[in-house]
DNA sequence: CAACATTATTGGTCTATGCCAATCTTGACA
DNA sequence: TGTCAAGATTGGCATAGACCAATAATGTTG
């Protein structure tokens, strides 16, 4: 009689708690099984065993690497996102960031970065682009766009470290708010490549735009975090 | 001598590619070939085919139903989210609101929300459980504590509809700041028969501890929002 | 002993196929 | 005309097996 029975859990999801027992309390590092050996233990096929590990995967309970075998994860890393810097966040928590420059250059604004950044298309911006590493591994790719050239941006930024601290310091820019848009998204080849994930790996896709007191933007950066390995905290105080 | 080559896409990659292709411009709804149509005209295996639509869903480009076929899917739902509640945001952007309340109940509290809202692991808390809606979809499924035992709490609920405007109003409390956590995840049963959505979607778990002016914590929320229809926006000012 | 080639192991992709479950269509029947 | 049953269609789950790609282990050779 009732109206909607829960839906019979089919095997693999099954499998997957199973498999999610296995590894309570196991150091984050540790093999398990191999896919073969997984589906002769439990009497199911591999696809089967690589559809429940792959969804474990995805949510970063697992980690594997071809030819060597998968393994329990480490736990997620929590990014505090107020005002600061990717940078600073990650000090304030003692952990060790860093960065890997790809690209920075100076060229035309596109329609897109031209309306974020309230320009006109064709004007000049500085492209900036970054890979995010904290304890040296890679956990974010990064590309800031800011309006205009900026001299011996460079140098500044190998000095200091922080974007938000070269704004500050060198050329006297202040941040006076920020908007972030967070939304999900599955990893592609290029992701795959950058941030060393597998395909079809969830994402957090951040896009930020930074004002000045007067509202001036003055950043516009998109930022893709490995979910898997993320969390974001962001406190909003009320207008006092 | 290149170091590391952009990997060889798989063929689920690529048509992957291809339908998204196949779908650029169609509206939503719009119904897509079948799973067997599109693997004999792209020479493949339905499980290839299967593999590539399956991340398209995951990403909320389409959306499929058993036994009626795959389909564009609508776009995301942009979530502004400050210091207001989930209906007032909807209805900022001119969206139609709703709640489904699925329990409201007075209880003692576990280890986990005692900690949460800094009271005694024992002591009365309030459990509010609703699923929220936008424009008759049902989007995220939210879970809320709150101190104490309100009197009144329920109609009061029903007739302000928000769960901040009763705060405010009936009970005279003011949130000064929240902390908001977001993190991803993949849809179990339970979201599953939740939300309508299917095994393995990727969901925005959102948590929201709000304090009032004198740090106190007033609610402590844990939300599931649909990682394929939701888009969160946040700002932040400076200090002043 | 060190460097290199070979082999085995493990995950990554793909095929072909079967049956189940939900939905829609069609047609028989009252 | 309306209702219900049967069949066709479509996505959901699972199997068994094959080959590829990356890694690790082994053995050979200089």
């Amino acid at each position: 009689m009732s109206t909607d029975a829960a839906p019979a859990a089919p095997k693999y999801y099954l499998l997957k708690t199973e498999v999610l027992g296995l590894i309570a309390g196991l150091q984050p590092g540790t093999l398990i099984p191999t896919e073969r050996a997984l589906a002769e233990k439990y009497a199911t096929s591999r696809t089967t065993v690589r559809q429940a590990i792959s969804e474990l995967v995805a949510e970063g309970k697992l980690g594997r690497i071809q030819g060597h075998g998968t393994f329990v994860a480490p736990p997620k890393v929590t990014h505090v996102r107020q005002l600061t810097s990717f940078s600073d966040d990650a000090r304030t928590q003692g952990l060790r960031p860093d960065s890997r420059l790809i690209a920075l250059e100076v060229l035309k604004s596109d329609a897109n970065v031209a309306a974020q950044l309230g320009l006109d298309q064709g004007e000049q911006v500085t492209r900036l682009e970054r890979i995010r590493l904290i304890e040296g591994e890679p956990l974010a790719h990064e590309v800031a766009w800011l309006p205009g050239k900026l001299p011996r941006f460079k140098s500044s930024l190998a000095k200091a470290g922080s974007l938000y601290a070269v704004l500050a310091d060198v050329y006297g820019v202040q941040i006076a708010d920020v908007e972030d848009t967070v939304e999900t998204a599955l990893a592609g080849p290029a992701d795959v490549r950058l941030l060393g994930i597998e395909m079809g790996a969830p994402l957090l896709v951040v896009h930020r735009l930074a004002r000045d007191a007067a509202g001036v933007p003055v950043e516009w950066t998109r930022s893709t975090f490995r979910g898997d390995r993320f969390r974001f905290v962001s406190r909003v105080k009320s207008g006092a």
